[in-house]
DNA sequence: CTTCCTGGCTAATCGAGTTAGCTTTTAGCT
DNA sequence: AGCTAAAAGCTAACTCGATTAGCCAGGAAG
């Protein structure tokens, strides 16, 4: 029979891709299985387990999500970062939502591999508000508040919570330029 | 053999305080069964399934926490609603880990009755916010973006996501005050 | 006292994850 | 070109959790 190919990075992509499609908790061996073309023991010489496979979904995810808010944010500074890596951080959360799933999971304790990707994500956070002088305790509040509201926000939008018709796009700008301005003033 | 002497509701009453103990996701009707003195397959005489009890415990725990987000916004108004509100949802959410998860899950298309509940926290979120005269559009950006910031902080806080050891309630009064300012300003 | 419904039980099925052990490819060497 | 061993597939089989089928006892209604 011929070898499908496939490779541990491979598995974890077509992975990525298959929770994006069908939602990370409705991932299952044998549909990933499937997916890459081979009967699902056979994923076991990739994957450790189904375990392993979520968490290098997230390690992936993590550091994509990383590049792509720091990718959105450079050469930007004040407000105007603050939009660019809120647009960014919610567009990316809607196109991959299996992967935005797998981004929160918390690490194992001691996993330190996972701890620093997941760390990533935060320091362009504060790198974005550096840019607003705040006092170091009132620094950690603004990247909690900010990091809180924009997964709120994105996570409620991607279950399909806001019903009303009013312009989402709208609402999230709104919340953006809020919390911008209370960085502003709070010095 | 003595009866137990369950009740479909006393079912998924235990359900609920099984689902704070051990998580959502890990309540397994074989825990639950021994939880309530009572082999797996006997569960089955008071709940129709997994997916139903689950459904159960949402629904009771939408209601429960409209209950205590009322109870503590009551005679209040403004700013000091909003806090009052706020503080409640957060103190509510991590006391009930696994009710919170459920109230998070979204009716499926068609359930009605879940609707009605599920509205409930929604409709005491607009009363609080009624005291800023806002205009109608506006008044939906601020309700999605205080509900978004409170699920976000507070599902990010239950998930061990704050690891600096600035306190974790002056981040949450900074963050409900940036948004109060925001309502007021942008009348 | 008899009936019949109810709630509990055991046995059995099904699907998803995982393990064991066999077989075939194929890279690397001679 | 031929040989060997690790790698990558496969089938069979096991475990566990959800669920169903079918049996049985308790006790309420008459």
């Amino acid at each position: 029979m011929p070898r499908a190919g496939l490779a541990p990075a491979a598995v974890i992509e077509a992975g990525a891709a298959l929770a994006d499609e069908v939602g990370l908790d409705n991932l299952t061996m044998g549909l990933l299985a499937e997916r890459v073309g081979v009967r699902t023991p056979s994923l076991y010489k990739h994957v450790e387990s189904l375990g392993a496979l979520r968490r290098g979904i997230g390690m992936r995810a993590k550091t994509e999500f990383a590049v792509a808010l720091a990718r959105a944010a450079v050469g930007q500074s004040g407000p105007a970062a603050v939009h660019a890596f809120a647009d960014a951080y919610r567009a990316w959360a809607l196109e991959h939502p299996g992967r935005y799933a797998a981004t929160l999971r918390a690490p194992e304790a001691g996993d330190e591999e996972d701890r620093k990707v997941s760390d990533e994500s935060i320091r362009i956070l504060f790198d974005v508000l550096a840019g607003f002088g705040l006092p170091e305790d009132r620094a950690v509040d603004a990247a909690r508040a900010l990091r809180s509201s924009l997964h709120g926000f994105a996570s409620l939008e991607a279950a399909g919570a806001f019903g009303l018709d009013r312009d989402v796009s709208e609402s999230y700008r709104f919340l953006v330029a809020t919390l911008i301005a209370g960085f502003e003033v709070r010095t």
